[in-house]
DNA sequence: GAACGTTTGTGCACGGTTTCACAAGACGTC
DNA sequence: GACGTCTTGTGAAACCGTGCACAAACGTTC
């Protein structure tokens, strides 16, 4: 019972919606909510309860039918398959208005991640101090990911050093990268990368309101169809 | 030819990679390539070949057998599929450290957003003047939004806050909104939301990194597995 | 301890997405 | 203008994710 062996893989689709559950969950316990259903849970997290359900049956049955999920356990359960049962130091790569704002980002720290280092190639940055840690010149960059084991890059660099950060913490045995820049970078196998784009979101938007005008020109006394997207609901 | 009337609905993944080979395919013309062909741009973009065509088949067949796609042609197509033909303006809500970074970004009005707005409920920051634009009280939403046709909302403020500026925004009018904040928004029907939420970003990769370490303690002579994510390649 | 209301866990069908594979079409060459 | 090479555009298959629907299990009440 305790510690499974058979490692289940857990889609992606779902590993994507564990964190928000987990949010969900935990600011359920601040309040002292010790159990919920999982049309509770699916209703705060904005999603279908089956899904929910299917979701969670992933980690292990451990909900109670008739009754719900014990928050706390679930907590707890969640945390140690996305791995937050420890803190992970996170290396930040570019200390300019995004590298800054990350690494004084208070809910950066919040839930498991610390800034454990800040690296930029501006003599100018280099030495300043932000978010409480101290700026570093990129060629340190390995020595810092050694000392503090660290295992997770964030790169905040501009588009056309992107890939050149993301060679750089991958050399520096880095094994995980977010990458803020709008660039695609290449890494080898075995990497995972993460991005996050603002240009591609509020350009998926802007899809979506042409739609509307377009659809609205077409007949112009329907009222819009409407395209609810992500975390949307009623 | 001119102006096709039957308005095929493209798939939602198809729509999110689009932004994506705007971005590369206008780097292309900008160092004078001409000419592209779907697997060029699909080592680019870090996609499979036939990906590429049948994500571009959604805009038409404007692509050329036994030569490839024209890349100035494109471009303007996959502009004009996006509503990108004219500049969206997008009006902030929370004029702090993320609010700030991103009124001051410029690659946010490089591809056809501009900062239309900001608006903050904290009088110490009314006022100020942020990426070139003064800071408004959040009372004046509306009348912002209706002085500019606004349609894009930001919600910048803390996740505590994020349900009321969601609120405040579609009051205003606003039909699209990208949320900062790290909570579920509710909004009517029609509304179309888009989040970017860096700590669920952070949790999966760290979902990942827990893998590895699993799998390596599992069999200590085996090399890890591997995951390559979104963007990831070779 | 049986009956009842509640909620989980999951089989199943469906729809969307990805990838393969190949016919159709364009261009260049002789 | 026939041939060879190249690349698109798209059926069709495989895969993944979603949501319904319901049996199984739990707690409560009498
Ligand atoms: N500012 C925003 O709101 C925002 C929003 C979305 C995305 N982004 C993206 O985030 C990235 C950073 O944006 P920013 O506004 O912070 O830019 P910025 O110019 O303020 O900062 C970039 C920093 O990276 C450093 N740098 C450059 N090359 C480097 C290298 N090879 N190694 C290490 N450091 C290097 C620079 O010295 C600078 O300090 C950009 O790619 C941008 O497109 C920014
Ligand atoms: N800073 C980061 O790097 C970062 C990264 C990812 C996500 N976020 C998220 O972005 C959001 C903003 O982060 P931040 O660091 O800028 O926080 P912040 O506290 O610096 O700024 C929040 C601003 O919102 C204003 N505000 C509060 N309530 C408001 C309301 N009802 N209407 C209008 N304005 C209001 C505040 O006055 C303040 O100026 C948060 O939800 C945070 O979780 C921040």
């Amino acid at each position: 019972m305790a510690g499974q062996r058979t490692r289940r893989r857990i889609p992606e689709a779902t590993v994507a919606r564990l964190p928000v559950y987990l949010r969900i969950l935990s600011e359920q316990f601040d309040i002292d909510v010790t159990k919920i259903s999982s049309e509770e849970l699916a209703d705060l997290a904005g999603v279908n309860a089956a899904k929910v359900r299917k979701d969670l049956s992933y980690l292990g049955s451990y909900g109670t039918r008739g009754v719900g999920y014990e928050v706390e356990f679930l907590v707890y359960q969640i945390r140690r398959e996305l791995g937050l049962t420890h803190d992970w130091p996170v290396v930040i790569v570019g200390s300019g208005n995004m590298g800054q704002a990350l690494a004084g980002y208070n809910g950066f720290g919040d839930r498991g991640f610390t800034v454990g280092g800040i690296v930029d190639i501006d003599d100018a940055k280099v030495g300043t101090v932000v978010g409480g840690v101290r700026v570093r010149h990129v060629s340190e960059l390995t020595r810092v990911v050694a000392a503090q084991n660290i295992s997770i890059g964030v790169i905040a660099t501009p588009g056309i050093a992107a890939q050149d950060a993301a060679d750089a913490l991958v050399a520096a045995g880095v094994t995980s990268i977010l990458n803020f820049a709008p660039t695609v970078i290449n890494v080898p196998h075995g990497i995972s990368v993460g991005k996050v784009d603002l240009a591609v979101e509020l350009q998926i938007l802007a899809y979506h309101e042409q739609r509307r005008i377009n659809a609205a020109k077409g007949s112009s006394l329907v009222s819009v169809p409407g395209e609810s997207r992500r975390g949307a609901s009623a």
